[in-house]
RNA sequence: GUGGCUUUAGCUCAGUUGGUUAGAGUAGCGGUUUGUGGUACCGCUGGUCGUGGGUUCGAGCCCCAUAAGCCACCCCA
């Protein structure tokens, strides 16, 4: 006998298994949203998990770097740090990762995206429209309802500029949030009106900066922002004419101020398009900023109105995606669903059909191994009449049976004996209501569940 | 990167001021009962008490270190 050290079963940080039910519960959200983007002309594409870090780092930032998930070298990866550096003591991070590290988990699905479309331009039909759907990979300190490992959900339209794609794509949030059953807000904002504020309070080089601040709004209130605003060195006056501007409700009362800021016309306008096309979920609200700066244009992000947990979707348009690979520059503008939190809202507003988890439509039970051969004929017979169906084999306790249909969510039991063998004739029990159909053919059983 | 909490059976958790051989429920396995069925009962397997030190006659419990996980912040999805 071989001594097996046994291992305590666990998982890595911030990863998680998912058990059949929640997978049909996953799928059920991926095809929902699939189906709607496949309506619209979008495509699906994969990418590799595995990314060459040349191609990861240096596009989120150093925070992000720091993120990556990078792949030790196979074979003797120490080589190339011997021959650099004799004393152990030399040795920093920073300068040994790119020796002993060629290759990264990928960090979204945005940056394999924009090496995608650059890399295959000659047999891309443009305007690209890409689905992805996949995980993507952060080593970032976990928390609820925040992993290592989850999927993103991206739809994208790479070089078109006509503001139709943007309704297009306010369309398809508003199409896929209502079949999946959410009541959701859709907040939209412009890149460009962030822009003119920061120019209109003459400090334009603090636009990063001002828009991490005004992002925070919710949630550290109007004296937080105030606060923070007095912490990048902003003079009384120039917090008054941001303050002043984050009240506006409607992107009309911008007009006045942004009247010699050009960008600030132009956002407006765009915004006034999309929002004249949209559905009457979508609305304008200025202190809508989002973090991440590569987005130049219109930017969303939607919200469950009956659960407060943030956003469960964003988006935005991005004019220098192609750039940072060589590529002729392309204009780009995305959506995203945050189906981590779609699952979690989901669950709580019990959204999900039951029909996703339904097991096979019969369970056959043979009462005994003699009988297990005619009940297992009789299982064929279902399924050659396309009606999906099990045996459960075994001399175990009936208990097990009853319990294995309930865990599997099968509608129907049949239990098979000597009487069932000799007559062919069989008692069909609805396993939730236990309502039984007595002397009752294979062939009705059939037409019954057909 | 900063802080808080947790860690005892596959899972959920008890475990008294430090004192014999560390328990329960549940799951798993087996048996009895039932025998057109979903009941009831009995038994068994499973633990280097996260890991390494220390204090003590004696540590699951006290002290130190360390690891992992979770939660909150930063940031983000």
């Amino acid at each position: 006998m071989s001594e097996v050290k046994k291992i305590k079963p666990s998982l890595s940080k911030g990863t998680r298994d998912f058990l059949p039910s929640e997978v049909a519960k996953r799928n059920y959200i991926f095809d929902t949203i699939k189906t709607v983007f496949r309506k619209y002309g979008f495509e699906e594409i994969e990418t590799p998990a595995i990314e060459r870090l040349e191609t990861l780092t240096g596009k989120y930032g150093e925070e992000g770097d720091k993120l990556l998930f990078k792949i030790l070298n196979s074979g003797d990866y120490l080589s190339e740090v011997r021959n650099q550096k004799s004393e152990i003591r030399e040795l920093d991070p920073k300068e040994i990762t790119p020796l002993i590290a060629e290759k990264g988990l990928r960090y979204d699905l945005t940056v394999p995206l924009a090496r995608y479309v650059v890399q295959h331009q000659e047999n891309l039909a443009f305007p690209f429209k890409r689905f992805h759907i996949g995980p993507v990979w952060r080593a970032d300190r976990p928390q609820k309802g925040r992993y290592q490992e989850f999927y993103q959900c991206d739809a994208d339209i790479i070089g078109s500029i006509s503001l139709f794609n943007e309704v297009e794509l306010t369309k398809i949030y508003t199409e896929a949030f209502s079949k999946l059953g959410l009541k959701t807000t859709i907040r939209v904002n412009n890149r460009k009106i962030l822009e003119a504020i920061a120019e209109y309070a003459n400090c334009k080089e603090l636009l990063t900066q001002i828009t991490v601040v005004i992002d925070k709004l919710d949630k550290i209130g109007m004296d937080g922002v105030k606060n923070e605003l007095g912490k990048l060195n902003l003079s009384g006056e120039q917090q008054e004419k941001i303050y002043s501007l984050l009240q506006v409700k409607t992107a009309g009362e911008l007009k006045p101020a942004f009247s010699a800021i050009e960008i600030g016309r132009k956002g407006i306008d765009e915004l006034s398009f999309v929002l004249a096309h949209a559905e009457a979920n979508v609305v304008f609200d200025v202190t809508l900023a989002r973090g991440l700066n590569y987005y130049t244009g219109i930017i969303w992000e939607a919200e469950c109105n009956d659960v407060k947990i943030g956003s469960i979707a964003s988006g935005g348009r991005y004019d220098n995606l192609t750039e940072m690979f060589g590529g002729q520059n392309m204009s780009g503008v995305g959506i995203s669903f945050g189906i981590e939190r779609i699952y979690d809202v989901m669950e709580e507003l019990n959204l999900f059909p039951e029909a996703i988890s339904q097991g096979v439509q019969v369970l056959f039970v043979p009462r005994d191994i003699s009988v297990e051969e005619f009940a297992f004929q009789q299982v064929q017979k279902l399924r050659d009449a396309g009606i999906s169906a099990e045996i459960f084999l075994g001399n175990v306790k009936k208990q097990k049976q009853f319990t294995y249909a309930e865990q599997k969510n099968i509608a129907y039991l049949v239990e098979v004996g000597d009487n069932e063998k000799n007559t062919e004739v069989f008692r069909l029990r609805n396993a939730k209501t236990r309502d039984t159909q007595n002397d009752i053919s294979l062939e009705e059983i059939i037409r019954q569940l057909s």
